[in-house]
DNA sequence: TAGATTGTTAATCGATTAACAATC
DNA sequence: TAGATTGTTAATCGATTAACAATC
């Protein structure tokens, strides 16, 4: 049992990464990888992939390296990706309607159950094939169907009442694209998407380099 | 100049949630903000707060605290939100379409000024209003108008080759939306916008939550 | 002035990297 | 066996937090 001690979440922000690397080498029929390679191919520090890697258990071999499939399904079984979610998405605005599709066409183990909205308009239609349902429908909706996880694709003045809504009706996962920080009792994760602070983050930097180049 | 000892990228991520709370108690008429206030608000320690501040110079007073539309304005200045920048779009999928509508709506001094696919279907058509060129015009139309921005909303499979073309068309910044790892030389700014990393970080911390659970 | 709150230094904590012994 | 590469300890680095003097 290795997993005893706490992962940081910066290891675990990197399983991805990992992860997306090891897919495509064993797209190419790789067999092994050695971190030294992994380090120039994916520009992280050998030592830190080593460790990483090592906090969930000896995967590697010494001498030989790391074998691509098996590393692959251990980061697999670690993330969960093994496992299936039922999920709802509240709001069925452009960032809503993306984001069916999206699990529609391509993530297995995500299933969308259920749109909610609070435009009659939308409500009793169908958005890439899922159904609308009315806000206020969304507690029973969630306790009927074993709900695990919430995307919040609302305005951000309703986002931390629809948290709150969430959580009451049980769910155990927040997906939030609200611009809204939202606060949540502890055992609740909350995972953000804020694409205005990543916009704002970039343009930062942009202004960065031109000091620098100004600078030379 | 207090700007000259480099800012860490962990300060700069946290501006934007400073810059949201700040909106936030500026529609609320609040004058003036505490570290203190701001550190129960918005969950985030208050030395952290002072520390974070004070890297761009002393905008608060001592016994009275920040003006909140003067610190506002100041974020405003270093993230650079008083400027205003050309950007494209690449993949004129669903992600694609949600972004080009979502800067319609939203986001000034992002102006997305053109729309680029290899689908000859796409080409000639318009995006909520803005047009799609095909992808082999797109060196000449960056360089022609002095794009800053270029969006990856492409397949994974095309991303870096892209990216590639971007930079080699002078852009100097990056939002990746593809899920895969762009290299670029320095001096380029890279955002990515992976959502399925984040995805499964959310299902990770599931699970972790659940045997936090089952352990009592 | 007294009270409040910043700006800043010092202490702590955690994450990254280097180094190397273990071992395939 | 010799060479390669991991697993792991030790060293470094940087970020967070606590404490308090400065000052409004």
């Amino acid at each position: 049992m290795q997993e005893t001690e706490r992962i940081s979440e910066a290891v675990i922000r990197r399983l991805p990464r990992y992860y997306r690397y090891l897919t495509q080498l064993e797209a190419n029929n790789e067999e092994r990888i050695s971190s030294s390679k992994m380090s120039k191919d994916i520009a992280l520090n050998a030592s830190q992939i080593r460790r990483d890697l090592n906090c969930f258990g000896g995967f590697g071999q010494q001498g030989y390296g790391y074998s691509v499939s098996k590393l692959k399904s251990e980061i697999e079984r670690i993330l969960g990706l093994d496992r299936s979610y039922n999920v709802v998405i509240i709001g069925g605005g452009n960032m809503g309607q993306a984001l069916v599709k999206y699990h529609k066409n391509a993530k297995k183990g995500f299933n969308v159950l259920m749109i909610f909205e609070t435009d009659e308009k939308m409500v009793g239609t169908k958005v890439a094939g899922t159904e609308v349902m009315h806000l206020h429908d969304i507690t029973m909706f969630c306790e009927k169907n074993q709900v695990d996880i919430g995307v919040i694709c609302t305005p951000k003045e309703s986002a931390q009442e629809i948290a709150d809504v969430l959580v009451g009706a049980g769910i155990k996962g927040i997906w939030n694209f609200a611009p809204a920080t939202v606060l949540v009792r502890e055992g609740i994760a909350v995972e953000n998407i804020h694409l205005n602070d990543s916009l704002y983050v970039l343009g930062y930097k942009l202004s960065q380099d031109e000091d620098a180049e100004n600078f030379l």
